[in-house]
DNA sequence: CGAAATTCAATCGCGTGCGATTTAATCGTC
DNA sequence: GACGATTAAATCGCACGCGATTGAATTTCG
């Protein structure tokens, strides 16, 4: 069967970007009602994650790891820091880089929302091997992807 | 090991819900290119996919197919429209109803579309079976989760 | 029949995503 | 050391998502 007959086939439930974004939105519901608890949006909560984890990180580190570009995230921690949950502060060596650190205020978010995580795995009907795996199969689709459009 | 011992372990690149939401963008920006030759989105590729198939539809079933509510597609129909590519009327029996139909331009684009989203799969890294397990493992997360927060 | 409840779409406000551009700082090369 | 190239972040405009509300049509039930 060729690439055109494929095409004929296909449905909205069969396609597997549907899949996909169908799913990071139903993730995103899911967890709005524990965000909305610690005053945090999905997006947030995603930068927060990595400041869980790192503490301090550049802007250019962040939206390497992210993946979302600085046009997204300046509006996002200049929220974050208004919550007082972050604090930017440009590089003394070098003035173009924005410096991110986390603070007491959002360190203190850390268990609550590490806990909405494991909640999601939980209600995602895959046991920890099927998580591990869909995390993975999902990561590497993802790289696949990324790299045959930087082929182009 | 507990739920708060598996919190304390999680790292961005090891959370089931990035794995999710960097797919979901990665697929929306691979399919960029091919779609602005058509002069559509990526949720109004969903769209005109569920058109492709079905010709007609009320709002209201739309809705339920692409699980996105009137909020965020009333706006997208009538830039659908404005294109040409969709026609918005109310429906004779029920005022309430809003009747959306595919027009001859909006037809005139689903062999290009569909075969956007073939080339997606090819992308993928996943050979066809793999794309059908992932596409179906997805969707079932998806229903999961979906129904776990309804159940809330 | 008629008022209250329900249903459906639209509107509004806010927070992303992102292409395109701008501004500022640093680097590379002569 | 100077100046064009590069790099980093911010700004702007537009298109989603979605909670909350509104408005209009229909259904329900007393």
């Amino acid at each position: 069967m060729d690439k055109k007959a494929i095409a004929e086939q296909l449905k909205l439930d069969l396609l597997l970007c549907f899949s996909a974004y169908s799913l990071s939105h139903a993730f995103s519901r899911f967890y709005r009602p524990m965000l909305d608890k610690l005053g945090l949006t999905y997006p947030q909560f995603v930068v927060m994650m990595v400041l869980w984890e790192n503490g301090k990180i550049t802007m250019k580190a962040l939206t390497d790891l992210v993946m979302l570009e600085s046009n997204t995230l300046t509006p996002l921690l200049k929220k974050l820091e208004a919550a007082g949950l972050v604090k930017r502060t440009r590089n003394r060596d070098d003035e173009r880089v924005l410096d991110i650190e986390i603070t007491e205020a959002g360190l203190a978010l850390k268990a609550d929302g590490q806990m909405a995580a494991v909640e999601l795995a939980l209600a995602s009907g895959e046991d920890i091997d099927g998580v591990m795996e869909m995390q993975q199969r999902m990561a590497r689709m993802r790289d696949s992807v990324r790299a045959k459009l930087e082929a182009t």
